[in-house]
Parts: structure tokens; C-alpha cells; sequence
DNA sequence: TATACTGTATATATCTTTATACACAGTATA
DNA sequence: TATACTGTGTATAAAGATATATACAGTATA
């Protein structure tokens, strides 16, 4: 009935966007299974300190995305989606993020190869300060 | 005294964005000469069918970047900056753009390879989009 | 110096985003 | 059926983003 979510207060990303983010990410990687009970509206917004509404705020995107469903009265569960369906939408974030990287690339004039190596030095990086431990998956 | 930009009325994205997004990258890729005068904000507010205040902050932003020079009562002008750090402009908006779609990689479980590979996916989908006219850079 | 061009500063209208309270409605069960 | 949970709908507060008009100030030059 617990879910990995960290708020930044820090950063310039709304609450409510945050949230979305992480668990849409739990559950189109398989890390939330197909079918769990959700925590309550009210049980989430008390563990992460925000109201009430935010947090349906977040169901209700994710239930219109058709992650999730939910019953009044009962609660919010994570929808049967197709293997298929759920790679789509697994994929479909990291795909829009480097499309904006490549129109970016594109209008100053980076070449294929250009773009690839930045790609590679940001992956190294990453597992660089990853492996150190600074930051952590999971 | 006339540059290239193209505003999408249609776009989600404000007015002044586009404005920036397309003349830093008019800048820092080199197209437009250091010390080259641009329009003036009367000028392109004209041209762009927008307010002169919109053109100012665009003008003023960049400004705070280093990238132009502004004199009152003479113009604004491309500021004259070291190739290196012309060229660290010109990698950071793609780097920041790919540091996001990585962070979404991670967030889903995607490996390294998998990253790679969308990346050529996307790249190979807008080359083809570009040769068949679809699209052009200039 | 008059004038016709530059950019600048102040004040403000409008809209959107973000987050909220509170009263309402469905469901399960002791 | 009482109660203690679920989610829902309406109305709204507060902040921020976007774009603007208008009056001001510096610069060049006929």
C-alpha cells in the first residue's frame, strides 16, 4: 500500500506533475503489477503532504492515459493493459524527450554523429555519478 | 536588417519563446555574424505582428545570456564571444533537451542500448521527414 | 538644435496554472 | 443500518506567465 514517490520542494515542477511522472514511470515499467490497490486519495496526500485534490488530480490524468482505474467507494487500481500498449506508452516519453532534443539539434546544425556522442557522454555520466552513488534508481 | 523567424500562431508555446528559441540558435550557430545589427525591437515587432515588449524581452534575454550587445538610442547587436564558449551555447540547449529524455530512460528501466537505439529511430524518422520535403532547415 | 530614430521603465490587463476546502455520493462491513 | 472507509463535484484562492500601452531617455545626424 506504499509507493516509492519523493517530492522535490526545490524544483520549479509542480507537485502534481512530479507525482504523475514517478508513478506513471512504476507502473509502464512493471514495477507497480497490474491490478494493485492504490493508497487513498487521502491516505497518498497525508504521506506526501498535499491536498486531497492533488492527488486526484494525478489518478484522474493517469486514469484518462488509461493507467489506472477507479471505483468510488472502493479505490484506485492499476489498470490490464496489453504488453503491447505498455511498452507504447513506456517508451513514449523517452521518445517525445529525445524528439525535442533532436529539433534542438537540428536548428543549430549538429550532424547525426554529433548528437550520438552527446548521447553517450550523457549516459556515461549519468552512470558515473549513479555508480558513485549520489543518486539512485531504486 | 531581416532575419528568419517563423512564429506558430497554432504552437502552445508563447510568442516570445519561439522568438528566443530560434534567434539563439540563429546565434550560436553561427549564422548570424558576431556584431551583426539585428532589426530593431519597433522593427520586428512590426515584421512578427507583436507588441515591441515582447521583442524587448526577448532582446533582453539574450542579452542576460551574453549572447547580444544592446546600446540605447544605437541598436542591438551579436555580442562577440569565444568560439569555445559559442559552442558550449550551442551543445547545452541539446545536452539539457537529452539529459531529460535519459532521465526518462532511467525512470523506465530503459538500458543503455535501448536509449541508443531510439535515438537513431528518431533520428532516422526526421531525416526521412527533411529529404522528402516535408520540413526544411533554411 | 530639431527630429527621427534607438532602447528603457512603469503600470496593468488577461489568462492559465496550481492548489485548495468542503460538501456530496458510492461501497463494504460490523 | 450505522459507520468508516472509498472517490467526486463545485467553487475559489493565490500565484505566475504572457502580452500590452504609454510615457521616458539616450544617440546620431541633417
Amino acid at each position: 500500500m506504499w509507493i516509492p514517490i519523493q517530492l522535490n520542494e526545490q524544483s520549479a515542477e509542480p507537485m502534481y506533475y512530479q507525482i504523475e511522472v514517478q508513478l506513471r514511470a512504476l507502473i509502464v515499467s512493471g514495477q507497480l503489477a497490474e491490478g494493485s490497490l492504490l493508497p487513498s486519495i487521502r491516505e497518498l496526500a497525508q504521506t506526501l503532504k498535499c491536498s486531497v485534490i492533488t492527488i486526484r488530480r494525478v489518478y484522474q490524468d493517469l486514469e484518462n492515459e488509461g493507467l489506472l482505474r477507479t471505483r468510488q467507494g472502493t479505490g484506485t487500481y492499476v489498470a490490464k493493459v496489453g504488453d503491447e500498449m505498455r511498452d507504447v506508452h513506456r517508451r513514449s516519453a523517452v521518445i517525445e524527450a529525445l524528439e525535442a532534443a533532436v529539433d534542438a539539434g537540428i536548428r543549430v546544425k549538429c550532424s547525426d554523429q554529433e548528437m550520438l556522442d552527446m548521447l553517450l557522454d550523457v549516459l556515461k555520466r549519468r552512470r558515473e555519478r549513479v555508480s558513485s552513488g549520489a543518486e539512485g534508481g531504486e
